[in-house]
DNA sequence: TCATAATATAGGACGTGTCATATACATGAC
DNA sequence: GTCATGTATATGACACGTCCTATATTATGA
């Protein structure tokens, strides 16, 4: 249910299009919350049945027509009682740590080279959050807040944290490899 | 796709019921891939349709009728590509950063809350990582594979070692909020 | 001129996961 | 004696996200 708040979120800087929230998830949050394009238009479609949100069309002569969205008092309230509330906790997967948890069936080189492959993503993905700030200037002289954007960068701070732990433990993990600690296989087949 | 991997890689320890793989993945994979019951059903149906896994129904006296999960060749087959495959990649989401992202509205005490919220959460969550070693023992003894033991406990070690280094950060965060870092929002509503 | 990118919205189909609920039998606790 | 708990499987309904495709119009550049 969160892309529904992200989307409130938004919308408490001023009204939006289907479009511009795209843009603006693509922009800022997309490393921790990515939005697919049809789903924020259904979203926004709810979110104003639901009294959340109300619509504005705005008819463009060199454009198709906008709709622009904006928060309604009942949005705002819902918006500010889920910001407040407990964090939903749900647990992350991770298909990596799975991949690593039946890796024993595999040979040495095959582990190997499934570490360093995620020490590549890690590190590709490191330049990506690296990148954010400099993309996202525009967005944050536009709302100009220091309060909002202290917030937006803990985010990206967290991200950056995040990342760089994760890249820490997999280059431990290709030392420890690269030292032979990888112990071998049994012989034997175990059927239970 | 990942839970049929899963599953695929537990069958390859022997034959299982669904039964025993919901017990399976609660017991050690539930903190990076959790699996509800009614999916795994379905799954092994699935599996079954597609021939990854045979089903042999085990009659019981004293008990329902079990039926056990094998893998076939072709199971073996498609567990080996996927492990050796490059990893997935799909973002992770945190509802939890989409709340620090619009924690800028709330006040500050309502922003330090959140954070100690967090805070609590990562160290329940830590506690309980650490308390898995010894609840798998027993497994760890039936399977007995000194290279297996290895994958999981790095599996086990990655999630400790992430969560150790998020709980780092929230404190550092929570450090600053006390120390008066968070500026004052701006009067002046915007709009656009 | 012709293609393509950008602006702007919408809907179908599907995969995956979640929740609730149902059935059936056994054992041990109170 | 019954009530909860553990073993064991199954299904319906639904929420959420993803992918793909369709539709218009305008601006840009090759």
């Amino acid at each position: 249910m969160s892309l529904d708040h992200a989307i409130l979120g938004f919308l408490q800087y001023g009204p939006r299009s289907g479009y511009d929230l795209k843009a603006l998830f693509d922009l800022s949050v997309q490393h921790f919350w990515p939005a697919d394009q049809s789903q924020i238009y259904r979203t926004l479609a709810r979110l104003t049945e639901q009294g959340y949100v109300a619509m504005d069309r705005v008819e463009q002569e060199e454009r198709p027509d906008r709709k622009d969205y904006r928060l309604t008092d009942a949005g705002r309230e819902a918006l500010h009682e889920w910001l407040a509330a407990p964090p939903p906790a749900k647990p992350g997967r991770s298909a990596a740590l799975v991949q690593v948890f039946f890796a024993g069936q595999l040979g040495d080189e095959e582990i190997l080279a499934i570490f360093r492959r995620a020490a590549d993503t890690c590190r590709a993905g490191l330049a990506g959050l690296q990148a954010i700030p400099d993309r996202c200037t525009p967005y944050v002289a536009q709302v100009d807040d220091p309060r909002e954007t202290f917030c937006w960068m803990l985010t990206l701070e967290c991200g950056i944290h995040m990342t760089q732990a994760h890249l820490a433990w997999l280059e431990s993990v290709i030392a420890r490899l690269e030292r032979g600690e990888l112990p071998i296989a049994k012989e034997a087949t175990c059927t239970r």
